[in-house]
DNA sequence: TAAAATGCATGT
DNA sequence: CATGCATTTTAC
């Protein structure tokens, strides 16, 4: 030090300001997944704050990047490089936020640049400058009357209301009003001035929601995220959570990282529907994420369905949530009656069949409710179903012996040409096959399904005009009572004004003869989101579904037991070594770089590697891309997860030329 | 992207 | 075994 330094006296009264920002670069390099250290330059003490935007030089270059804390010293050796701008202090990444990003990353086996690309929205200076408009006082608690069908549903509310965290498992009673009992939960948590966030599938399922909430909240309460707004409306609805001026936040799966203030509730509608899963890395699933914030933050959590997933039946085995459901007598009360066609009737095995005239049940039973000037549903598979392999003689879906994953015929014949049906997880040959559940040995191409068209429905009703709901055409949020046929695929059904007075569920085939491991959960959710929309048996309701009233996904739905299902699928899980009982991981890549991969993966000692499968190619992508699977013991999935985080960063550090993408409990499992 | 660390040949 | 120069590594 020279002699000519003269030292000034700290001024007592002022706080020692902080000197070091912890900032989170996004660079999309695994192994620089840390916040580093940056001097905070005297120009920018006054605004900067924890969780607001910086600019700073990394590696020689102006990067992005957000503050995720505010420190006065740091570990780092060498000089510390200043921030380069800070666009504005607001702050965008709160801790509780901060912390779930972290937790998902890790899970994921992804980087918190990664996670918090989803979580942010891009800034637009303009909505920043406006104020983001403030409610004018808190709601009373909801009226219990809505929940009072279900066993435990008042008391759930009033645990709400006390911001007590109440974990439960919902399953909604068919026709209910399930947008108005959601905003009801959120009113409850409000009324006890804690925040709510809940989760829906898609645009149509948010308008139904966004409508409830402007009639039970206080307005400016809460705040809409959807993925098609302007960005600016996005950000602005973004910044209406974090300032805390809308404790309430109704979305899309992007909104599952919302920056809530004081979360009290997380809830998650249809937490089946396959648009939950993010497809961007590292493909966070929507209710996982929100029960990971549950746990964080200790705030209640409400799975919600019509129908239930083998995941939330595990939450209720492991005592997690606790079930709400009405019992016996209210769902008899509720449900439309349910007719499946008997074996005689195949329309898989009669491909003629399958072209000609709707079946005389179906007929009759359209045919009634128009008669009563009631609207008929049709639900109709939508093209492009995988085709799977089946037993030819009970039907039920063909499994590997070795590792329980389905068969299938190869994309590319196999060596000599011939295509023999292969595994789809672990590659291995089925020369030969023996039916686990009748001891048939041969196999058959399950049916692929083909849209029947409007125009052959309307020619088996003249008379009633005839409406198409579907992602081709268009999707329909509701229909008006009154005689007409509305023809839906899958998950684009309109909500009918007083209810349809009959549905028939024409794709069930094509649904339960998928080669994926949730094509019976899956058919079951599909058709109750369905006939839940359906008047009650005591109005008439009726459903007929177009399947095999032996099989237990088809008795499920005549019984209306979404529960018993959910539990049977999560045994046979069990019983087979799949998730959600196992954790898995899918890694696709090259040839080359999947063997460099896997040199580098020190694995669990209960790790089981399958594979590699050829991956069918997509649309843009050269080259041979192959696939493995990973499967552990759930015990072991953070092992798992941190096992590839590390290979990750090694070949990142590495610069390895060609990226190996990793997917954990991928939704894909065919 | 640029600074620091490491590697390596060369002349002592 | 310093020294100079090239190559690799790090990233605040």
């Amino acid at each position: 030090m020279s002699a000519g330094v003269i030292r000034v006296p700290a001024v007592p009264s002022s706080p020692p300001a902080p000197l070091v920002a912890r900032v989170v670069v996004d660079v999309p390099l695994a192994h620089l997944d840390r916040p580093f250290d940056y001097a905070v330059p005297e120009k920018f003490a006054d605004i900067v704050q924890a969780g607001c935007r910086v600019r700073v030089r990394f590696h020689g270059r102006l990067v992005d990047g957000v503050i995720w804390e505010l420190g006065e010293s740091t570990d780092f050796a060498g000089s510390l490089q200043p921030l380069s701008h800070v666009p504005s202090g607001e702050p965008v990444l709160t801790p509780q936020v901060a912390r779930l990003v972290r937790t998902v990353a890790d899970r994921y086996a992804g980087t918190a640049g990664d996670v918090l690309r989803l979580a942010i929205p891009p800034r637009r200076a303009n909505a920043e400058k406006r104020e983001s408009p403030t409610p004018d006082a808190l709601p009373e608690p909801p009226d219990p009357a809505g929940f009072a069908r279900y066993t435990a549903g008042p008391a759930l509310l009033e645990a709400l209301a006390d911001g007590r965290p109440a974990r439960a498992v919902w399953t909604a009673l068919p026709g209910e009003d399930w947008p108005a009992r959601l905003v009801e939960l959120c009113r409850a948590t409000l009324s006890g001035r804690r925040g709510s966030l809940v989760v829906l599938p898609d645009g149509k399922d948010l308008d139904r929601l966004a409508a409830a909430a402007a009639e039970l909240l206080p307005a400016h309460s809460f705040t809409v995220l959807r993925a098609d707004d302007s960005p600016e409306k996005r950000y602005r609805s973004f910044l209406a959570a974090s300032r805390g001026a809308a404790q309430v936040v109704l979305g899309t799966r992007a909104a599952m990282f919302a920056p809530v203030r004081d979360l009290g509730l997380v809830v998650v509608w249809d937490d089946g529907d396959d648009l939950h899963a993010d497809e961007r890395a590292p493909y966070p699933h929507a209710r996982d994420v929100l029960i990971q914030r549950a746990w964080l933050d200790n705030c209640a959590a409400v799975v919600a369905a019509t129908a239930r997933t083998a995941e939330a039946a595990l939450l209720v085995e492991s005592g997690w949530a606790n079930e709400l459901v009405a019992d016996r007598a209210v769902l008899r009360a509720a449900a439309p009656r349910v007719q499946a066609l008997g074996d005689d009737f195949d329309l898989a095995r009669d491909p003629a069949a399958r072209s000609a005239r709707l079946p005389s049940v179906a007929h009759e039973a359209a045919r009634k409710a128009l008669a009563a000037d009631a609207p008929v549903l049709v639900q109709v598979p939508r093209r492009g179903y995988v085709p799977s392999l089946a037993c030819d003689r009970c039907r039920a879906p063909a499994r590997c012996a070795h590792c329980a994953g389905p068969l299938g015929i190869a994309p590319r014949p196999g060596p000599g040409g011939a295509r023999i049906p292969a595994c789809r997880w672990c590659a291995r040959p089925a020369a030969t096959f023996d039916c686990p559940h009748c001891h048939g040995t041969k196999l058959r191409a399950a049916v692929i399904g083909a849209a029947r068209t409007a125009e052959e429905l309307a020619r088996a009703f003249p008379g009633a005009p005839v409406r198409t709901s579907g992602s081709t055409s268009g999707v329909l949020a509701t229909v008006p009572g009154g005689a007409a046929v509305v023809v839906a695929t899958p998950g684009a059904e309109p909500v009918a004004e007083g209810g349809y007075g009959a549905a028939l569920l024409l794709d069930s085939w094509a649904l339960l003869g998928r080669a994926d491991l949730r094509a019976g959960e899956e058919s079951l959710r599909r058709w109750m989101n369905a006939a839940a929309l359906v008047r009650p048996a005591s109005a008439g309701g009726t459903v007929v579904v177009t399947a095999d009233g032996g099989h237990p996904v088809v008795q499920a739905l005549v019984r209306w037991d979404p529960a018993g299902l959910a539990a049977r699928e999560l045994a046979d899980r069990r019983e087979l070594g799949f998730p959600p009982v196992s954790r898995m991981a899918s890694l696709t890549g090259s040839p080359a770089a999947l063997a460099e991969f896997l040199e580098t993966l020190r694995l669990p000692d209960d790790a089981d590697l399958l594979g590699p499968v050829p991956e069918r190619p997509r649309p843009g992508q050269e080259g041979e891309r192959e696939r493995y699977l990973v499967r552990v013991p759930r015990a072991s999935g953070a092992a798992l997860a941190a096992a590839l985080t590390e290979v990750q960063g090694v070949r990142s550090a590495k610069k390895a030329p060609e990226h190996v993408r990793v997917q954990l409990d991928p939704l894909d499992l065919v």
